[in-house]
DNA sequence: AAGAGCCCCAACCGCCGTAAT
DNA sequence: GATTACGGCGGTTGGGGCTCT
């Protein structure tokens, strides 16, 4: 990659301070807050021309007074030409429920899964829609499971409530699944539960995403309502026959290894 | 009609792993 | 090996719009 564009007027490249890069912003004279059409357009132009391999040097020569992380923000989660606009179909919401099961908050992963779509929408969707949507159900939107189970010995003391306010659940944490400090390690989580499970260590990966409609398909009742299942506090795998399921799913990624569900349905920790 | 409260979501913040020097 | 920035991630927030009273 020589002279490239991004290495930006007055670069030598081999950057001027010597030990280690730039600062990404001066922090003085970046604009924040919304951004307006005229800003959009010059990022869509930029990128569009350019593409982009340095985000922090995109705000520069697009003429933009915005960090590089903003313009990446932007970009990836407002302005990229493949992105989705609108609700979520019931699949796509179906499909949410089911790997946040299995993956907790990891957000982009589960994005990755949904091509369109991206993190930031499916966490605010989490946190607006489902999240309710679940409660509202008795389901525990952190754990999966029906919230009177809570008190059954193979749940966690913690987890014991039977009435719980929102706030409560955002502070519990992901008792019951996967830890929240493993939430931003997925490669260390993969060792944990994702290192063992195909399934789990295929998502881990930035592999391409699983073939998902057979994978609902698989996992489905007669009405093909597998939200049933997960609704009703068992995840797919939890059905009758269900290592069928992930048999087949393990069949269709050309992986084989050990499962490894824990006997709740959950990753083993 | 108007004020209060709630909802939603775009954007920011801070942290982390990795890469560059 | 130490230091520093980049890119990416998840959590949080602020404000506009909507609904309720």
């Amino acid at each position: 990659m020589q002279d490239v564009w991004w290495m930006g007027e007055g670069s030598s490249g081999a950057f001027d301070e010597g030990m280690g890069r730039r600062p990404c912003c001066d922090k003085l004279g970046v604009k924040k807050g919304p951004w307006s059409a005229e800003e959009d357009n010059k990022l869509i132009n930029f990128i569009l021309a350019n593409g982009h391999c340095c985000w922090r040097a995109v705000p520069k020569l697009a003429g933009l007074l915005r960090c590089g992380k903003s313009c990446r923000l932007r970009w990836t989660n407002y302005l990229r030409p493949d992105l989705k606009r609108g609700l979520l179909s019931e699949e796509e919401e179906r499909l949410v429920i089911d790997f946040h099961a299995r993956l907790g908050n990891r957000w982009s992963k589960i994005a990755a899964m949904l091509p369109g779509r991206t993190d930031n929408e499916i966490k605010n969707l989490w946190n607006t829609h489902i999240k309710k949507k679940l409660l509202k159900m008795g389901i525990d939107p952190v754990t999966h499971r029906p919230l009177h189970r809570q008190a059954s010995p193979e749940a966690s003391p913690s987890t014991v409530t039977t009435d719980k306010s929102d706030d409560q659940l955002q502070s519990q944490g992901n008792e019951g699944q996967i830890p929240s400090s493993d939430n931003r390690r997925p490669a260390e989580a993969s060792s944990i539960d994702g290192g063992t499970d195909p399934l789990m260590s295929c998502l881990w990966e930035d592999s391409t995403p699983v073939l998902l409609d057979e994978l609902w398909q698989l996992s489905s009742d007669d009405d093909g309502n597998n939200y049933g299942s997960v609704i009703a506090g068992r995840m797919p795998w939890e059905e009758e026959g269900s290592s069928e399921w992930l048999l087949d799913i393990q069949d269709l990624e050309n992986l084989d290894g050990e499962r490894s569900i824990s006997a709740q349905g959950y990753p083993r920790r």
